[in-house]
DNA sequence: CAGCCTTTCCAAAACGTTTCGGATGGACGA
DNA sequence: TCGTCCATCCGAAACGTTTTGGAAAGGCTG
């Protein structure tokens, strides 16, 4: 027995075993250049023999990181996650997995607020970041952030989003760019608008770019009908939803603002007699799973949630490395065509219309 | 300006600023009996006005405790979270909360394998403990953490399941109880089960104890029908559900091993034109919420979740404090009469009933 | 008044890592 | 031969906490 052998597992039992300082092998291992190739490669066998894993605690106190990346879980009550989440949270995960960061979830219970939550994952040192998801157009987790200068980056934005940074998809663009092809290729006049009560930020984004193509268009024949539903009370959603397939006005054309609320819509129609996309043309946002099935498939924007994630993993580096420079991307999501569009049902006799491609 | 001030927020500052040592400080937080009780006063006035928060790392460093406790998220793919899982989740962080630690979630990602990730964990000392969920028959993670010595509690238990902590629910009481009173208060003798294909331990013990139940009976007439689905294959149900609906011999109760499965029994009985609870009673499993809403509502048993959860937290406290001692509970699930149960339709014209007695 | 016990406090070590500022030895140029 | 420079290595400090093993001072007992 030696004098008293080092706890295994450590820099210290390797250096031990290899004669070495601490020093040399834990820059050998970090791959600095003032160690020789010869020993480091003892060093790296030694250290893999070792089944040799830094201990955290050390590493963290003195680079003052905890290799962390914090995430609060919007799950409220019985509230489902939806696939969204899912799908976002996986892709964020594995980005991180790839700079060695481990993502950190934590839900907030019924007894604390989200304020609360965040500002002791915040205060303890548990995370070097933070990813917010669901802003709000007003968002106090965002101010809180921003002013305790604690790096984080946002999957959305607020209406104030100068001065952090983020990560959005361009739903104006898209909403903008829908109608014009609504219009333009399909001939449709009469539009519908289902959106939700909650101010998030996304759907006013997405009101303004419908809202404001069809002013540009300077069409005065073109109207539009809102009606707007809580976002998470399913059960609400069929008056408001009959009450305009049901109106004698009734819109040629849908546009939901979420997928969810699109196959309700296709839901309630089906079971009003309207078929679409005969007489009804329906488009959703999000592409989620269920949109693939739904009969007829929705038409609909995906947003590429994986990739999505995956850059905001990427964008948390960034902000790590250079905390002061901020990033912001927008992304443009990718029109998917299922079945639920289709022509306008009565053709305008003989308008004056811009351009007249008929699809092929 | 002094010769150097502490850095903001630690115990030397507070130390410092009182005139104190940093042991006292320390010790008069913890509380300890040796620092007198003026000093205790001071010392904690001035960390609540510095805002004081132990640095988590150092304390990690000297106590080898990171406060954590890892779970793995089951999420694949674009799979959805279900609301049993979020419900588990929320109740399981509000418990540790209360005792000072952290839930530290993490998923996997298609490119990694949950050992993996779970090896990674534990390797680097990401959490001081970890709750497993979703337990199979034969759970290599189970193995895993019981070969390596980690302390860990499981939510459901293997196959054998003597050599560490769990708590589950106590299906095959359930379903044995559940057997008895379809039979004995309402007369049911055709018994149909809908479970599922994959080996889950808790699916074995909910049919062993409607099996068992069923033998000890002793009275021939009794017949059991039984199919297997895919759990999330929810496109597949609807074949074994028909089979077993539109069977000549077709069964006056069916006992589904989820409310899921339960629920979709209740869909295809309607649009066949079965009336339940008339001509045919059907049983759940968990009490998910939309158990609550469905036509009939739907008679199950619940878990009560989020009181498991809170037990689970008390089990890794547990388990954490004596490590050697395992601990193993078994709750049993509440009955939840709503409306898809009654008298089987066709009472036996004279049998042989041992004991019968009519609901109030 | 001496000895002992209590109360209250503290110095120093330890946890495992990273990194700064050398130290050592040999090669090479002058 | 001496000085310079490079390649390679290492000692020691630092991060912030907990804990061990006292130490100092005062009160009490005899």
């Amino acid at each position: 027995m030696e004098i008293t052998a080092p706890k295994k597992g450590t820099l210290k039992a390797i250096a031990a075993e290899l004669g070495l300082s601490i020093t040399t092998v834990s820059r050998a291992l970090a791959g600095y250049s003032d160690v020789a190739e010869a020993t480091k490669n003892r060093v790296r066998a030694a250290a893999a023999a070792a089944d040799y894993v830094p201990n955290s605690a050390g590493k963290m106190l003195v680079t003052g990181r905890s290799g962390f990346v914090g995430f609060l879980l919007p799950v409220r009550e019985t509230a489902i996650l939806d696939p969204f989440l899912g799908e976002y949270i996986t892709g964020l995960s594995a980005g991180l997995a790839e700079q060695g960061r481990d993502l950190f979830m934590t839900t907030v219970s019924s007894s604390q607020s989200e304020a609360t939550v965040l500002k002791h994952i915040v205060d303890a040192g548990r995370a070097d970041a933070m990813v917010l998801t669901r802003i709000a157009e007003e968002d106090e987790r965002v101010d809180f952030l921003v002013k305790r200068g604690f790096p984080f980056v946002a999957h959305g934005r607020t209406l104030d989003h100068s001065d952090y940074s983020w990560i959005d998809t361009d739903g104006k663009q898209a909403f903008s760019d829908l109608f014009q092809w609504l219009y333009q290729e399909l001939g449709h006049k009469k539009i519908g608008l289902l959106s939700i009560t909650e101010s998030m930020t996304f759907r006013r984004y997405r009101e303004d770019g419908l809202i404001g193509a069809i002013k540009d268009c300077g069409d005065p024949d073109v109207t539009l009908t809102t009606r707007h539903v809580p976002r998470f009370d399913t059960a609400s959603w069929g008056e408001a939803i009959r009450s305009m397939l049901e109106s004698e006005n009734r819109p040629s054309a849908i546009v939901a603002l979420t997928d969810e609320l699109a196959l309700s819509v296709l839901e309630h129609a089906a079971s009003l007699g309207v078929s679409v996309p005969e007489s009804l043309t329906v488009i959703g946002y999000d592409n989620i799973p269920a949109a693939h099935y739904s009969n007829p498939g929705l038409t609909t924007f995906d947003q590429s949630i994986r990739s999505t994630a995956q850059q905001t993993a990427g964008l948390i580096l960034d902000t790590l490395d250079t905390p002061d420079q901020i990033q912001q991307k927008l992304v443009s999501p990718i029109f998917i065509r299922r079945g639920s569009h289709g022509p306008a049902p009565k053709p305008v006799p003989n308008s004056l219309k811009t351009v007249s491609k008929t699809k092929g």
